[in-house]
DNA sequence: TAGATTGTTAATCGATTAACAATC
DNA sequence: TAGATTGTTAATCGATTAACAATC
């Protein structure tokens, strides 16, 4: 395995999206498929889709294009989807609860171990099997369990000193639905953002934007 | 007010990010910034922050910097966060309801009107106020109240078949939080995805990316 | 072999950063 | 006025696209 500390933040963003086209087309049977046939399904340019599958190695043949279940599995690999990062989740509430489903998806490249919330009325609550710990649990927690991944849905409010805990307790990296900045309070830790605000804020400018435009013409 | 089709689409995915730092200074009582105090608070560059601001006017004071509550109030308005866009949400498990507490937030630029569902068991439930419907009433619905936004929190399976309707029915752009492509499907409908399931792959590459280096040292 | 399509380098485009004159 | 900091243009950097030789 080459270097990876090369390869364009913007390109490894596209690679999930590549692993669930490529998951399809094999669903539906497809075998094979050239770049210049993906591009017009995915909405790129097939010099970006050869450039981004050359960043990993030659997975293609001149002449024939790509076999899809195969360029499918290695992506799947470059992705790492059969490690079991061991990950706890703070914060039982809706987002808490829909993320957990993601996480325990096939194939996510996460095993949830453990569950933790403040509100004590729903501690012992069961969810996929894993029972919602106290909060005050989760530093003995991460002493004997060891998880590596925190997914983090509480208010931003408390996120200051639960941070501080876990990556004293040895967390090395972040799913974060808050708008606390963990990567500015803890620089050197690796940090995945989901701000929901920002994204329905972009929308909203988008929308009046063309809405305005068309009322223009 | 200038045309808006022009400013990139970086610097407008940047803006919520200063609406949200902007007000926790406004909060905290600070009347006045300069782009390069704000820059090493967001971990920007000054050079940035003042080409940003001045896509929509100069903001800003030579010598003195800007004021913080008056920057802050352009930059709700740039956002359009008092409009109140009529929108449906469609899906309501737990990340439906998740979402639902988002769009109900102070100022998101939204107002939600109605929420369907096809799990019949869930129908007549309130959330906020709000009743879940049978999506089979969806489409009357859309006549009689016109939602210009939907928000889609359904499997990627059920979305053909209710973009199809919704975008017969008048729906302009969705908050998209399912896997199916929209954009591709309906060329000229504006589409804010959330790939959550991308985003926690992208993650896991990072984090095994990163945790591989530290086993190499 | 001829046709198709990749892998890869070079050209283009756009976004970020640096620099500095304008000015508060 | 002198110091500070913006607004704005130019330089740099990086990402995307185009082109084409290699080759299946």
């Amino acid at each position: 395995m080459t270097a990876r500390e090369d390869i364009s933040i913007s390109v490894i963003k596209r690679l999930p999206r590549y692993y669930r086209f490529l998951q399809s087309l094999k669903e539906n049977g497809i075998v094979r498929i050239s770049s210049k046939e993906l591009a017009a399904r995915m909405g790129l340019t097939a010099s970006q889709i050869r450039h981004d599958f050359n960043c990993f190695g030659g997975f293609g043949q001149q002449g024939y294009g790509y076999n899809v279940p195969e360029l499918h599995a290695k992506i799947g690999e470059i992705l790492c989807i059969d490690k079991e990062i061991k990950t706890i989740l703070i914060g039982a509430g809706n987002l808490g609860k829909a993320v957990t489903n993601k996480i325990f998806s096939k194939n996510s490249g996460f095993k949830l171990i453990g569950i933790f919330d403040k509100n004590e009325a729903i501690c012992g609550n069961m969810i996929r099997g894993i029972p919602i710990r106290n909060i005050s649990y989760l530093e003995n927690f991460c002493i004997d369990n060891e998880p590596v991944c925190a997914v983090t849905c509480i208010p931003s409010n408390d996120m200051r000193d639960v941070t501080d805990l876990l990556v004293n307790a040895g967390i090395k990296c972040f799913w974060n639905f808050s708008n606390f900045d963990i990567a500015m309070a803890h620089p050197g830790i690796l940090v995945e953002n989901v701000h929901l605000t920002d994204s329905l804020l972009t929308l909203g400018y988008l929308a009046n934007s063309s809405l305005d435009l068309e009322e223009d013409e």
